[in-house]
RNA sequence: GCUCAAGUGGUGGAAUUGGUAGACACGUUGGAUUCAAAAUCCAAUGUCGCGAGACGUGUGGGUUCGAUUCCCACCUUGAGUACCA
C-alpha cells in the first residue's frame, strides 16, 4: 500500500526489474489483466444494451432499487456504492435464477448544496448538477453495474418534475373521506356541499370549521368556496407554525432538524409564522401504521416509523371553566385517572391564557409567557428538568365531583401537541407530580396500596383504583371504558386517537427545487392547467433568499414558459386590473424522491408520470437497499404518496417497498501521528510515553498495512513538514489509528478509483461484500483487500494456465462435483438471506478445493463462473467467453443444486435403547466398529435423558450428538 | 429517560431448530525462491504451559447431558427519539 511515488522509486533504483520481464516474455493471457477486461466488459455490456429491462415478458417480474444519490461535488468514495454492490449481486442473481430484472439508477438532483454553491461562485447549479452526473456516472461504470441506463432519471429535469407538480396538483384537488378511508377527488365533496351542506362530511380537516348548510354554501361568494375548500383539500395553505431557520433562510420539515439545530449545517432554528404549503399526511397516520405490518422491512426502522407516528389512544375531556363560557379541553391516555386530578397546565401559548387569567395574575403570567418566549426551542430541551410556571387565577370545575380546579401555565406542557393543555395528575405522571411538589400543590392518591411519597406511579398495569366514586375497585382497562361513557353521557368527553405526526411543510423559499403550479387570484391560490406543465425554473441574478425569508424565485423577471397563459400569469403583468401572482416558494428535496420509483417504469412517457401497463407490470419495489437516514423522511412520505396515488386510482399498489434493506456505513481508518508539543518531531506511536504530544490526521495513503508509514511522502504532503524529525521504532513511524466518518477533513477518505486502478472492480466488489454484514457499520481498510485479489488471481490460474486454457471435457470427480454443490447450495441461501460476506469466503474455500484437486472439469468450472458472476462479474465474463460462449454469462441459468452429491456414503445403524427405543445412528461408512461404539457409550447418558420423548433420529459423529432431527 | 441493535483472537469477522468456537481474510513469525526487493508458494498463529493438559465468546446467575446460541440481572458501546400528557 505505498504509494505511487514510492513505488517508482524502487523501480528506479532496481536495475532489473523482474515484474517488467515477465510482462515482457510471457504471453498476456496468462494473467489476470483486471484492467483490460474489466474495460472489455464494461464497453460491451453498454454498447450491446445487455442490461436493458423490458416492460413485458413471460418472465416474473423482479424489480431491485437502490436509493438514487444526491451528486455532491465530492464524487463517491468506497463507502457509497456498498448498498449499490449489494443490489446488484442480487439483481444479478434474479436475471440468473429466471426473472425479467428491472435496476434502474437515476438521481435526486434538486438540493441545497448545489444552490449553496451557486450562491458562491454564481455558478447556475444546473451546470454543478450537470458536471457532478458526469462524475458520477462515470465512477458508477467503473464498477459494473448492471444499470439499465436507458430509465435513468433526474429529478430536476423538467420532463420529471412534470409530474411532480402534477402529482402536486392531483393532491390540491383531493380531499380525504373518513367514512370510505380513502381519498376522493374534491368534486365529491364540493357535491356533498351543495346539496346537504357540511354537517354530515366525516374529513380529515382543520380544526375550526363553522357548520353550513346545503343553502348556506351555494349562497357563499366564489372566494368564500374556496377558502373553505383549502381547509379540506390534502395539499393546503396555512398560516403555521414553522421552524424557520434564518441562516439557511426557509423552513424546514421536522425530519430535517437535529437537536433542534438543522440537519445540514447545525444552524439554529426558531418557531416562525408564515403561510406555507402543508401536505395532510395527517390523514394517512393510521394506514401508515398498519401498512408496516404488511411488509419486510427491519423491526427497528418499522419502530422508528411507529415511534414518528407516535399513536396514542386515550380520551377527550373537557372541563368547563369557572365563572365564565370557556371550556379547556385536553387530551389524555389516563381518564381512568380523573379523580385524581388536582390542577390543569396549559402551555404558555395557548389561546386561553389571555382571556381566563385574573387581573390579580396577569403580571406574573405575562412575565412568565415573555420569559419562556425568549428561550428557544434549544434551550427549552436542555434545561427539560428545571420546572416552571404560573397560576392563572382561574378554576375550572372537575365533569364528575364539580369541584374547583386551579389552572396553571407550565411550558412543559407542548402547544403543538395534543390540545396544548393537560389535565394534571400528580399521583399517576412524573411530570405533574414534580410541577406539584415544586407548587405545593396536593398530591391524592387514587391508586390503591401504593405509596406514592417519594414519586408518582405510572404504571398502568396490576393498579386498582380507589377514591374515585365509581371507578373504585375497577383496573386501569375497566375505569378507562367506564369513565369514557361517562363522560360522553355528559357531553364533556369522548374516546379519541391522537397521533404524533403533523402535517408536512411542504414550502422552501429556494432556488433550486421544483416549482409550484400555482398561481394567486386575489389571495386565493389557483392551479395552473394541467396542459402547461411543466413550470419550468425561471433564471435568477442571485440565488441567495433574502432575511426576511423572500423567496429568491421573486428576483425572476420572465419565467420560462411559453404558453398564452404565461402571459397571463407572469410577474410582469402584476398591474393589470385583475392581479395575478406566482408562487415564488419551490417544493422540498423530498417532494422528487417520493415517487421516482414508478418513473424508472416507463422513464419517457410525456403522457403520465408513467403508463398505466407499465405500472400494472411493474407494480411494487420487490427489493430496496438504502440508508437508514431516511427512516423518517423519504421513506414515510413515499408511503403517504404511494397510498394517495392508490385511492385516486393512478396506482394499485398500497405500499411501494415490498422489502427494505438499510447498508450500514462504511467509516473510515483515520492515522494518526505524534508532534511533541512546539517542535517539528514527530513520535512513533508506541514511544510517546511521557511526551506531549498533540494528535495530527495524516492521510491513509501514506501508511501500509502494518500500520507503518511513508515518512518520505509525508514531508512533500504539507509544506510544513519538510523538516519533519521523526523518532522511530525497529527504523519505522508507526501511526496511530482512529475509526471516523469518511471525510475529507480526515484525510481517511479512499476512492473507489484507485481501488480499481490498483486492484480491480471485481475485488472492490468483492472486498466490499467481505467486510462484514451488510446491515452493520464497519471501517474500511485497503490493506485487506489483497486477500480478495489474491483469490481472483487463483481462479484465473484454475482456468487459464502456462499452455491455454485448462478446462477440459472429463468428467468431474465425486471431490470436483462435492466442491460444486456445497458451493451452489451456501451460495444461494447466501444471496437469498443478503449474507453476501460469507459467501464470499466460500468462493474462495472452493477455489483452493478445485486447485488442490486439479479440477479441469468444464460441467465444474462452467457452473461456477455462473455461481461467481453476481460478484465479480467482469472475470466471469471474460472466462465465460474464453470457454467458448457467444452471449453474455448474465443469460446463463443460476446451476441447480443435487444433495446427492453432498452425502457422504452412510450406513444405518439402527440400535435400540433400554430394549424399548430406536435410534438410528448415520453414520460414515468409514468409521470403525470400535469408533461407533466408543460414540454411543459416551453418550449413554445422554440418550437417557431422550428417553421419554419421541423416537428421533440421531445422527452423530464420534463422541458428540450433531443432531436430533425429528 | 425511553425504544432498538450489538459485545467472540492483534484486526475485520464465521459458527441457529442448542451439538468439535474462532471458518475465511488481514496482520505477525519462520521458511522456500531472489544478488536484492516486489510478486508467488509452504508452515505456524485464541491464552497459559516444554508437555500432557487447563482455560476461553462483556460480567454474574439460571435452564440443559451439552449454551456464543435460550432465560434473568447487570455493565459497555452504537443508533433512533425525547417534557407526546
Amino acid at each position: 500500500m505505498f504509494s505511487q511515488r514510492r513505488y517508482v522509486i524502487l523501480l528506479k533504483i532496481s536495475f532489473a526489474p523482474l515484474r517488467l520481464c515477465e510482462i515482457l516474455t510471457i504471453p498476456s493471457f496468462m494473467n489476470y489483466h483486471f484492467n483490460e477486461i474489466e474495460k472489455k466488459w464494461q464497453d460491451y455490456w453498454a454498447k450491446n444494451q445487455t442490461f436493458k429491462a423490458e416492460n413485458n415478458s413471460t418472465l416474473p417480474k423482479y424489480y431491485v432499487l437502490d436509493m438514487f444519490p444526491y451528486p455532491s461535488g465530492a464524487g463517491l468514495h468506497v463507502g457509497h456504492p456498498l448498498g449499490y454492490i449489494a443490489s446488484d449481486i442480487y439483481a444479478r442473481y434474479k436475471r440468473h435464477k429466471g426473472f425479467n430484472v428491472l435496476h434502474p439508477q437515476g438521481y435526486d438532483s434538486f438540493g441545497l448544496p448545489a444552490e449553496q454553491y451557486a450562491i458562491q461562485t454564481g455558478q447556475h447549479p444546473a451546470l454543478t448538477t450537470e458536471e457532478n452526473i458526469k462524475t458520477y456516472r462515470r465512477q458508477l461504470d467503473q464498477i459494473g453495474f448492471s444499470f439499465d441506463w436507458s430509465r435513468e432519471v433526474r429529478t430536476s429535469d423538467p420532463s420529471y418534475y412534470k409530474w411532480t407538480q402534477w402529482i402536486f396538483i392531483q393532491l390540491f384537488e383531493s380531499w380525504y373521506n373518513n367514512d370510505t378511508n380513502k381519498a376522493e377527488s374534491i368534486e365529491t365533496l364540493t357535491a356533498l356541499f351543495a346539496s346537504e351542506g357540511n354537517k354530515n362530511v366525516n374529513a380529515v380537516c382543520d380544526d375550526h370549521i363553522e357548520s353550513f348548510s346545503a343553502s348556506d354554501w351555494n349562497a357563499f361568494s366564489s372566494e368564500k368556496k374556496q377558502e373553505i375548500l383549502l381547509k379540506y383539500r390534502l395539499t393546503y395553505l396555512a398560516e403555521t407554525e414553522v421552524n424557520w431557520c434564518p441562516a439557511l433562510g426557509t423552513v424546514l420539515a421536522n425530519d430535517e432538524i437535529v437537536n433542534g439545530v438543522s440537519e445540514r449545517g447545525g444552524h439554529p432554528v426558531v418557531r416562525k409564522k408564515m403561510t406555507q404549503w402543508s401536505m395532510r399526511i395527517s390523514a394517512y397516520a393510521e394506514r401508515l401504521l398498519q401498512g408496516l405490518d404488511t411488509i419486510d422491512w427491519t423491526e427497528s426502522l418499522k419502530e422508528s416509523q411507529r415511534n414518528w407516528i407516535g399513536k396514542s389512544v386515550g380520551a377527550h375531556v373537557e372541563f368547563r371553566v369557572q365563572s365564565s363560557e370557556f371550556r379547556v379541553s385536553v387530551f389524555t391516555t389516563r381518564p381512568d385517572t380523573i379523580f385524581g386530578v388536582s390542577f390543569m397546565t396549559l402551555a404558555p401559548e395557548h389561546d386561553l391564557v389571555s382571556k381566563i387569567t385574573t387581573s390579580e395574575q396577569k403580571q406574573k403570567v405575562e412575565a412568565y409567557i415573555q420569559a419562556t418566549a425568549k428561550r428557544s426551542e434549544r434551550d427549552r430541551m436542555s434545561d427539560v428538568k428545571k420546572i416552571s410556571g404560573a397560576f392563572t387565577g382561574a378554576y375550572a370545575e372537575h365533569p364528575f365531583t364539580k369541584e374547583a380546579i386551579p389552572i396553571w401555565i407550565g411550558d412543559y406542557v407542548l402547544a403543538g401537541y395534543g390540545t396544548g393543555a393537560v389535565m394534571s395528575v400528580p399521583c399517576g405522571d412524573q411530570r405533574d407530580y414534580d410541577f406539584a411538589k415544586h407548587f405545593n400543590i396536593p398530591i391524592p392518591n387514587i391508586f390503591e396500596g401504593v405509596d406514592i411519597s417519594e414519586e408518582a406511579y405510572v404504571s398502568k398495569d396490576n393498579v386498582i383504583i380507589a377514591n374515585s366514586d365509581f371507578l373504585n375497585g375497577l383496573s386501569y382497562k375497566e375505569a378507562t371504558k367506564k369513565v369514557i361513557s361517562e363522560l360522553e353521557k355528559l357531553n364533556q368527553g369522548e374516546g379519541k386517537t391522537n397521533y404524533r405526526l403533523r402535517d408536512a411543510v411542504f414550502s422552501r423559499q429556494r432556488y433550486w427545487g421544483e416549482p409550484f403550479p400555482v398561481y394567486y387570484v386575489n389571495g386565493m391560490p389557483q392551479m395552473i392547467d394541467k396542459k402547461h406543465l411543466p413550470i419550468r425554473l425561471p433564471e435568477v441574478e442571485k440565488y441567495l433568499p433574502t432575511e426576511t425569508g423572500e423567496p429568491p424565485l421573486g428576483r425572476a423577471d420572465v419565467w420560462a414558459w411559453d404558453t398564452e397563459q404565461c402571459s397571463v400569469v407572469s410577474n410582469q403583468l402584476i398591474d393589470n386590473k385583475t392581479v395575478f401572482a406566482l408562487e415564488l416558494n419551490t417544493m422540498p428535496g423530498w417532494a422528487g424522491s417520493s415517487w421516482y420509483f414508478f418513473r424508472y417504469m416507463d422513464a419517457h412517457n410525456d403522457e403520465a408520470f408513467a403508463s398505466e401497463e407499465s405500472l400494472s407490470y411493474w407494480k411494487d419495489v420487490d427489493l430496496y437497499i438504502g440508508g437508514s437516514e431516511h427512516a423518517t423522511g423519504h421513506l414515510l412520505y413515499s408511503r403517504f404518496w404511494v397510498k394517495f396515488l392508490k385511492d385516486r386510482g393512478f396506482v394499485s399498489i398500497e405500499e411501494p417497498f415490498k422489502k427494505l434493506i438499510n447498508q450500514g456505513m462504511i467509516l473510515g481508518t483515520s492515522a494518526l501521528v505524534y508532534r511533541i508539543e512546539g517542535t517539528q518531531k514527530f513520535v512513533s506511536k508506541n514511544l510517546i510515553g511521557d511526551y506531549k504530544v498533540q494528535e495530527i490526521h495524516v492521510d491513509v495513503n501514506f501508511v501500509n498495512a502494518s500500520d507503518e508509514m511513508d515518512i518520505e511522502a509525508f514531508k512533500v504532503w504539507r509544506s510544513d513538514f519538510e523538516s519533519a524529525e521523526f523518532i522511530l521504532e525497529d527504523g519505522k513511524y508507526i501511526v496511530g489509528r482512529e475509526v471516523d466518518k469518511m471525510s475529507k477533513s480526515k484525510y481517511n477518505v479512499v476512492n473507489p478509483d484507485s481501488i480499481c486502478e490498483q486492484y480491480g472492480a471485481d475485488s472492490l466488489r468483492l472486498y466490499e461484500m467481505f467486510l462484514g454484514p451488510l446491515e452493520q457499520a464497519k471501517p474500511w481498510n485497503t490493506a485487506g483487500i489483497t486477500g480478495v485479489n489474491g483469490f481472483l488471481k487463483k481462479l484465473w490460474k484454475l482456468y487459464v494456465g502456462d499452455n491455454g486454457l485448462n478446462v477440459t471435457d472429463s468428467e468431474p470427480t465425486p471431490d470436483n462435483l462435492k466442491t460444486l454443490h456445497k458451493t451452489i447450495k451456501k451460495v444461494e441461501e447466501d444471496i437469498e438471506n443478503f449474507s453476501f460476506n460469507t459467501s464470499v469466503s466460500t468462493f474462495m474455500i472452493a477455489v483452493n478445493e478445485l486447485t488442490a484437486q486439479k479440477c479441469t472439469s468444464k460441467a465444474i468450472l462452467e457452473p461456477f463462473l455462473v455461481l461467481l458472476s453476481p460478484y465479480a462479474p467482469h472475470i466471469t465474463e471474460e472466462l465465460w467467453s474464453q470457454l467458448g460462449h457467444d452471449e453474455s454469462i448474465s443469460r446463463a441459468s443460476f446451476p441447480e443444486f443435487d444433495a446427492s452429491h453432498l452425502v457422504e456414503s452412510t450406513k444405518n445403524y439402527p440400535i435400540s435403547f433400554n430394549g424399548k427405543m430406536k435410534f438410528t445412528l448415520e453414520l460414515p461408512m468409514d468409521l470403525s466398529a470400535a469408533e461407533i461404539e466408543k460414540a454411543v457409550m459416551a453418550h449413554e447418558k445422554t440418550m437417557a435423558h431422550l428417553e421419554g420423548r419421541t423416537p428421533k433420529k440421531v445422527i452423530i459423529v464420534p463422541g458428540k450428538i450433531v443432531n436430533i432431527v425429528g
